[in-house]
DNA sequence: AATGAATGAGTTTTCATTCAT
DNA sequence: GATGAATGAAAACTCATTCAT
């Protein structure tokens, strides 16, 4: 946790600090990532970091945090209109797709987030969202298969999870290795992004729901 | 590349280096694995290493590559006999959930490259095999499509990248939470691996078919 | 010396400031007493300090200054009655010695000054209190000379310098080495103090003395 | 300890080494004393000294174990010849303080070990030295009652410690007090010691062994 | 070919002190 | 007078890489 500190800063100060290390975090890998850097950049004294966060690590669990909060929310807009679990589940990897291809920096803060020491730690934060997100998916299914929308011989959990792994990081990869490019080469040139269009998003997406769809749905 | 000196090296000794290097790649992220830990533990001096390899990423990448090749091999065994499309796809989830139960270090290892910086050198040999992994499968639907034992109306490319995200470290992960145990706990009590049964692998693996098949076979 | 701003200070917050910074002062070395712990236990703000006394060294002077004046008017006060020079010398020893036991952080403080860099400055107060009591000594010894109490034949300088050497932490230490105790476990357990009965005092004072008195020699 | 290394180094190297860090724990107190300053003005990188320690602490400990077997060596010469116990003491006493005058640092060097964190680590090592000579000092006494030479009625513990009070630093302190010294000055101009005399020291070796002989008290 | 000591840039972190509000 | 954020020099320590033997 960020110290108060950090939270009386100037509104434009907080900002630019975040971006720095969201920067850095997203560039390197955790142990490679450097405080040193972060404040040059930031243009602020080594020592004033520390007034605002305990150490390092501290900094980085706050910037991650930041990071799911981000996509949760964004992501979360979807659920507003309840529809059945088809169209729901797709809506919610075309705005989780959009959003990594968006931000690409956020999803590299949490790929580098398995570089933390006392793995545990850390681990425990970045999985607590996995955690979370397969936990919705199972109770997603199970209401699908309440009202007959989804077969009943599947095992939740594991259709759950399987649905993760589809989620994340997936198919924006798959994106950009389409247009033969890598996320660090997208990274650094965001002008890329405007070769994505919405439909081919869209695409794509409706591609992987056909795939699942009649697997996952009742047979009559 | 090591060097011709590296192949020179008594066939004790070359194994010891790559069993201690291996051990120390698959237990600390690329840029916490120590060069230092790895010389002194394999009882060779620290100069040798330099003889034997450019550097520190030069033996990363000979070891990710030895990783790949052994998972290669113990997988492309259950190609000998010629069947479906969906007995192969199965017996190949099954075998690459095997092996990294198996040898939970060499998954590690893969795991451990997102952290290489310097990006897209490493990256590229990480993602040589994930290249060729879905290029196989892409091969496999097609043909499927030409038997007929698959749908036709799907993006085989796009189909293929889903495979490869379920056929890698998904599974594994499954089965092991299931047990409540995280990888790092596996990797440390390796008497765990007496709980998952070959019938168990073999159930969770049938059930994630039974969710493909129903959605990837040609429907009649 | 405290600024004037110090002793306008409402008596209470004065007090707390003082009790926090002796503990400190007697519990890590000069050079790693944090003004920073001070001012935080004190729960006053860190410029406030530098409002109330120069520097950190102004500070600490100050506290060695309190230290060495609190003791100076307890041992001071057995001087009242005039006796012999050997009543007198015993009765302050033994009230040297129970101010050490029963105020060990300020025995601490002295005993911390050694580490204060900059040399002579902090020396110079350290001593002055040195000085004094050997002088205080050297002027007992001329005076029992002179009433025939004491031979005539030996140096009162340096007699009172040895005088000094065993009325200090010495014998205070001996005793907690008889319990075997460290003055840190001393400081951390104060109901050990329970242990050390005045009985047991006066005895390891009067064996002093009777040393000293008549002497190593066998008498014949 | 140090490690291997250090003593593979040509004895020149190993020398000025020690010299630089004896030097820097004598001038400073433990932890104000900069291993940054030591390697410069040693002239080797920083990195060397921890292939020579383990670390800042390991490199003190072991600078305080040269001082303490140096000063241990130099005494124990006086004790060949067996004579009588007082005759011994003021050998002892009068080598104690030439040594203590012609090498002030290592003095120096346990003084400051008082400021050395972990306490108790430290310490023990410093008071095994105390811990030691005080024991012998009570053989001696001991030895010293059976032979008839000294009374039988006083705790031999109490007078060795107060013994040892006796020899430490005090009589160098005293010596140089005398010339309106301090030890701090001293260390700075070595060229002072030639106005202490061999006779100088003798002499006030010799005035407290007369107090202490035969005590302070005035013979009839 | 093997060794292992030498290197030094780089890391995170601490802390007395200053200064604008 | 009080505040507490800003500062930056300095600390201990690490480690991949080089190089003389």
């Amino acid at each position: 946790m960020p110290k108060p500190t950090f939270f009386n800063l100037p509104e434009e100060k907080r900002k630019r600090i975040l971006d720095v290390a969201m920067d850095e975090f997203a560039t390197y890998p955790y142990s490679k990532a450097s405080l040193s850097n972060i404040v040059a950049r930031a243009g602020i004294a080594k020592g004033s970091m520390y007034q605002y966060f305990d150490d390092k690590k501290d900094l980085y669990t706050y910037i991650l945090d930041l990071a799911a909060q981000e996509k949760m929310s964004y992501v979360k807009r979807e659920l507003d209109q309840k529809t059945d679990f088809f169209t729901t589940f797709e809506r919610l990897m075309a705005a989780g797709t959009r959003f990594n291809l968006e931000h690409p920096q956020l999803g590299q803060v949490v790929a580098n987030a398995l570089d933390v020491p006392g793995e545990g730690l850390l681990h425990e934060l970045y999985s607590k969202g996995r955690e979370m997100t397969i936990e919705f998916f199972e109770h997603m299914l199970k209401e699908g298969m309440e009202k007959g929308e989804i077969r009943g011989n599947i095992d939740p959990r594991l259709a759950a999870t399987l649905m993760y792994s589809l989620v994340g990081q997936g198919l924006a990869d798959y994106l950009l290795e389409t247009l033969g490019v890598t996320m660090h080469e997208y990274l650094a040139n965001p002008e890329i992004s405007q070769k994505l269009t919405p439909e081919r998003i869209e695409y794509v997406v409706t591609e992987v729901m056909k795939i699942l769809r009649s697997g996952f749905e009742a047979q009559k």
